[in-house]
DNA sequence: TGGCAATGCGGCAAAGTGTCGCAGGGCAAC
DNA sequence: GTTGCCCTGCGACACTTTGCCGCATTGCCA
């Protein structure tokens, strides 16, 4: 167990010394990714909306961001073709809380290189970044068959569980169940497949 | 209630009077959509899989495709490619059982037009021709809401459902859950929101 | 300091689920 | 034909989960 073999603090891959710029209007998640990201060699910057972003993008040499859909203001879906008429060579990841494949092929085609559902950490994303890069046609096998009901249900309440920024009392409004269930739901593991 | 408004019978959109190939290996869907098309004004071709996909493209002047994603041989994601190689401004829609995120953005990005998940009728297919050429990020925001668990629950098992080919017994056994539970389920409404 | 909302947890009736079994239908091999 | 296999629908029953109550505690904000 020596630091060797800690994903969290050493990582390799190619964006190491790279400058991201990390769109998203809630604080403390912008935050904790930004010190993650920080961790893993990389420099960092903070915008919390649409015009923030716009403006750091126009005064700093960003070349990689993540950004948020869903935002107060303008959303960040509007941010992507903004960001790449400023910085041609910028590269885009599109980071939302609740994902549905119709804003994945828009984001997409307005020419972000990936698409993340939260809850998703720095490794997620510099993930992200790296399969965005790598040549198209490399879906596993594993994409082609369904999940289990117990595991897409838990996937789902992950989804807006992070999209609620963990007010399990609103999750559970959103999703239509009481709040005692989500909880005990909760409280179990999450199913394997 | 005159025949005007019928959509079944009568639709404008710019696909009428055009090639279509359709590529499925089900015979029973793959006709199914056939005949809904050419009911539409469209002349159709079936392929069942990649070769006989590739032949037709080579030897009849299709404009449009719709490409299941899972089939016996090659895969569908390598069919779009080699169909846009034969012919470039052929505009093809994927159209899937069990749809993610993942291979959604590999279909585009290999460049095809959209991307459907099935239960899907002519109309869908339609409409994702017409959606796929419109300029992006125009609509949709509609797409930020999240569905209910028990909505999400329902979608999951028809795509599943469908991807077995509306087989009850099999669509258990994938998705984890009792026979009876399924079925059970299955005689429920579909849940609103 | 008093609302207000969120959290965790116990308990109980109601609803849902897993697991039997049985009868019938379609289909391919013998 | 008939044997075997798998699918389907449905009834019954024990077991689990859910909805919904309550209560105590915590954090926030005016």
């Amino acid at each position: 167990m020596s630091s060797l073999d800690n994903p969290q603090t050493e990582m390799p891959g190619e964006a190491t010394g790279k400058c991201i710029l990390i769109v998203d209007d809630d604080e403390r998640l912008r935050d904790q990714l930004a010190r993650a990201l920080g961790r893993r060699g990389l420099s960092t910057l903070k915008a919390a909306n649409f015009d923030e972003a716009v403006e750091i993008a126009r005064t700093n040499a960003v070349e990689l961001a993540t950004v948020d859909l869903r935002m107060p203001g303008r959303p960040g879906l509007e941010l992507i073709p903004e960001l790449l008429a400023i910085r041609p060579e910028l590269q885009i990841v599109v980071l939302t809380g609740y994902g549905s494949i119709a804003t994945a092929i828009e984001a997409i085609r307005l020419g972000a290189l990936n698409y993340v559902q939260k809850p998703a950490d720095a490794d997620d994303v510099l993930a992200a970044f790296e399969k965005g890069n790598a040549p198209p046609l490399a879906p596993a096998e594993s994409d082609y068959v369904a999940p289990s009901l117990a595991r897409a249900e838990w996937e789902h309440i992950q989804r807006v569980l992070a999209d609620c920024g963990g007010n399990i009392s609103e999750a559970a409004r959103r999703l239509g169940v009481h709040r005692r269930t989500l909880q005990r739901k909760l409280g179990q593991f999450p199913p394997k497949a």
